[in-house]
Parts: C-alpha cells; structure tokens; sequence
DNA sequence: ATGACGGTAGCATACCGA
C-alpha cells in the first residue's frame, strides 16, 4: 500500500502536476493540503477520470485539505475536535487498501509568523500552540485505536538542526521555536513514528523550498511534512522517500510529496 | 528585518505563505 502527502499549494493551479504524479506513482491513498478551493470548483472530474475518489474540507483562498483513494473513503472528522477553527486543515477518515482498514488525516498545522517575540500581533502564534494541543489531545484518542493509523500533512515544524538548510536563521522563526518542536515531539510519546526518520537517521528530507531565488538549485529547503504512524502502521513500514520531482517540473508546488510503502 | 515568488480575489493591489 502506498501513501503520500502533498501540500499542492492550491489544486486548481497545480491539477497537471498532481494528475502526471498520480499516474506515475499510483498511490493508494493521498493526503493533500493548500487545496485553496471550495467544493464546487474542486477539480472531481480529473481525479475520477484516473481512478480517484475524493473527499475534501473546502475553503476559498487559502487552507483546505482532501484525502483521495482508489478505494471507498469514510470521513470521520471535517474539523479538528476539541479546536474552535474557522479554517478548513483537518479530515480525517477509515479508508481501504489491500484488505487493510487505515486510519488516515491529512493535516494541515498552522504557520504561526510572527512568533510572541513580536508585540504588535501574537495572534497566529497563539492560533497555532492551540491548534498544536488539540492534535495532540486528539493523537492520544487515535493512539488507542487497533488498527494503523497515519498522520500525515504539513506541519509546519522543522523539528532539529537537521531539517533545515540554516537553523541560526529559523531561530525565532514559528516553525523552529522550541514551543512547537516539543509539541510536535510528544507525538513520539503517543507511540507515532516519523516515517521518515525511521528509515533515514539524518539524511536530507526537506519536503519544502520557497519559491524565490535559487533556494531549491542550492537546496536551501526545510523538513516539514510528515507521515506519522502508530505502533501497528510502523510495523508495516517498508520504506519513506521524498520524491522530488514534483517539486523539480513546470509551475511547481512549493512543497514537494512524502510518500511510503506498508505491507 | 525585508522581500524573494507564486496563488487567490477580482481587476489593482492586498493578503498569505515558511
């Protein structure tokens, strides 16, 4: 079975890149995040043409997340319980693939710039430690559950020195603090595994480079999304790439796709 | 600290992102 998560930075503008993956990849299952559209400009026909059904939470603009799958989804959550959130970053649902029942949430965490070093708006800041605690509220009901469970999204956390190409730069940066890099750690303490670092120790795994300069011709990038798996997904874990070459094309996402296989 | 650069809304330019 394979998975991925792709923060595809509005779906309308990157449907080519994203059908070109799929055929090329064939995941089972998908997470995607920035779709940046609301339902009914939500290009259904494209993925259906290719074998994929969607369920989406919409929003116009900015945020919103889907899962696809090439078998029956089941959404459980649109929203993230326990969290007051007016934007559209979290579905969750029971999705089928080799005979296995997957839990599955794509996920899409706040930024949080500026961090509470700046008076003048500590608002975002705020928003995301919030935001941060009811995942994790919420990971400790999904850590009970006995079947496989994968977290997976962008998560806006760079979670050591490793995982981004300038950490004296991120310093002060929402995405480094170490408010949000000890809140993303306590999912380790839940029993998820990051997909990633199960299989690389410390190599490169930056799922992100900005668009400006020649941030990703110098590999100037950054670690932020993951494939989080329970006891029972960890131990189907075969291995955990990052495919860059959605990330290398025309007309790129920003972020480029994390993908896994399970057995 | 700021602004790359790209996306959206909507029609010029502001807001957002990481």
């Amino acid at each position: 079975m394979k998975i991925a998560t792709y923060n595809v930075n509005s779906i309308n503008a990157r449907i080519e890149n994203l059908v070109q993956w799929l055929r090329d990849e064939e995941p089972d299952i998908a997470l995607l995040q920035e779709i940046k559209t609301e339902f009914n400009s939500f290009p259904f026909f494209d993925l259906q043409a290719i074998g994929y059904e969607a369920r989406i939470v919409g929003q116009k603009s900015y945020n919103g997340v889907a899962i696809l799958s090439k078998n029956k989804i089941k959404v459980l959550h649109e929203a993230l319980p326990g969290v007051d959130d007016e934007n559209a970053r979290y579905l969750e649902a029971d999705v089928e693939a080799e005979g296995v029942k997957w839990r599955v949430a794509s996920i899409y965490l706040p930024n949080g710039n500026p961090p509470y070093n700046n008076p003048d708006d500590d608002s975002k800041w705020l928003y995301k430690l919030k935001w941060m605690d009811a995942l994790i509220e919420h990971a400790k009901e999904l850590a009970l559950l006995r079947q496989p469970v994968i977290l997976g999204g962008d998560f806006n956390v760079i979670m050591t020195d490793d995982d981004v190409y300038d950490p004296a730069a991120f310093k002060n940066n929402a995405l480094f603090r170490p408010e949000v890099r000890h809140k993303l750690k306590s999912l380790s303490y839940l029993g998820f595994c990051d997909a990633f670092r199960t299989k690389h120790e410390k190599e490169n795994g930056y799922t992100f480079w900005d668009y400006a300069g020649a941030s990703l011709h110098n590999d100037w990038g950054m670690r932020i999304d993951y494939l989080w798996l329970n006891a029972y997904g960890v131990d189907r874990l075969e291995n955990c790439e990052v495919n860059k070459k959605p990330r290398m094309g025309q007309k790129p996402s920003d972020h480029t796709v994390l993908q896994a296989v399970l057995k």
